[in-house]
DNA sequence: TAGCGTAATATACTAAAATGAATAACGCAA
DNA sequence: TTGCGTTATTCATTTTAGTATATTACGCTA
C-alpha cells in the first residue's frame, strides 16, 4: 500500500517497522483496516456483493465481516434490504461514517508514529 | 463524558483501540512480540526446544522462526551449537538484545499512543 | 565407544480460516 | 405471476498455519 517509487517520500526501505490498529469488542475485532476499506467499497457500491468482488473477496467473508461488526456497536454501521427495484442493497449509515473517519484518523496518526520510530529501527542497521 | 468505572488501574473497556508494531525485511517480518518473546525464553533456558516448551509452541516454529529472523539480518540474533557437554544450547547475541531492547520502547511508545488515541475512540460510543 | 541432550530437518497429520457453489427469501417491476 | 439482483445461509472443499513424530548430526563425557 505504501509503495512508492523513485519520487523521495514514502521510500520502502527495508528493514523496515510497520504498525496496525484495530478495535476490539466484546466479541472480538469489529473495526479494522479490512472493515473500513470494505465499509468504502459498499458506500462506492451500494451492495456487499459487489464490494466483495471489488476487494477479491467471497461474499460471505464480507458478510461475516459486516456481520461481526454490526453485532456488536450500538447502532449498525450498515443496514441492508433485500428485494425490491435493484434487488436490494447495502449502505453505510452515518454512525459508520464515523468510525471510518476517526479510523483514518488515527490511522494517518499511527503512520506519523512509526515513521518517527522507524528512525531508531533503522539507526540499528546501518552504522 | 468518560464513563466510571469501580476498580483503578487497567480498565478493560470495549470497544478498545489495539495495536501492534513489527519489522518488516525482504523476506517478510522478522521482528515481533511473538519473536520478543521467544528470544527472551531463549535468553532464560539457553535453549531452544526449552523456551518452545515455556511457550507451548512447537520446536519447528520456534525454529521458524528463529531461522526467518537471524536469515535477514546483517548478524545473527542467536547462535546455535549441536552436541557438547549439555548436548548443545542457544544463545542471544548482543544484537539480538539490542533488536529486544529497543522492540519493547517503541512497543511501550505504542502503549502511550494508543491510550491518547483510545480517547477518541471510546468518544465515539458514549453520549 | 556408547550415552546424553541438544539442533536441524523431513514427513504426515490436524485445525482453523477462507473459498465456492448451491439455495431460499425478499420486494419491486414488467 | 414471472424474472431479476440482492441479502442471508448452508455445506463441501480448499488452503494455510501449525502440530506431532521420527530421524540424523553434533560434540562433550564417562
Amino acid at each position: 500500500m505504501t509503495k512508492k517509487k523513485k519520487s523521495g517520500k514514502t521510500e520502502n526501505l527495508v528493514p523496515a517497522l510497520r504498525g496496525h490498529i484495530w478495535i476490539d469488542g466484546s466479541k472480538g475485532t469489529f473495526l479494522g483496516y479490512g472493515r473500513v476499506v470494505l465499509l468504502e467499497r459498499i458506500r462506492e457500491y451500494g451492495s456487499i456483493t459487489k464490494a466483495a468482488k471489488a476487494l477479491e473477496i467471497s461474499y460471505r467473508r464480507a458478510w461475516v465481516l459486516i456481520d461481526s461488526m454490526n453485532r456488536q456497536v450500538p447502532r449498525p454501521y450498515v443496514v441492508t434490504s433485500a428485494g425490491g427495484r435493484r434487488g436490494g442493497g447495502t449502505s453505510v449509515t452515518p454512525e459508520g461514517e464515523r468510525a471510518v473517519a476517526l479510523f483514518w484518523k488515527i490511522h494517518e496518526n499511527l503512520q506519523q508514529f512509526i515513521k518517527k520510530q522507524d528512525a531508531a529501527v533503522r539507526s540499528l542497521y546501518d552504522e
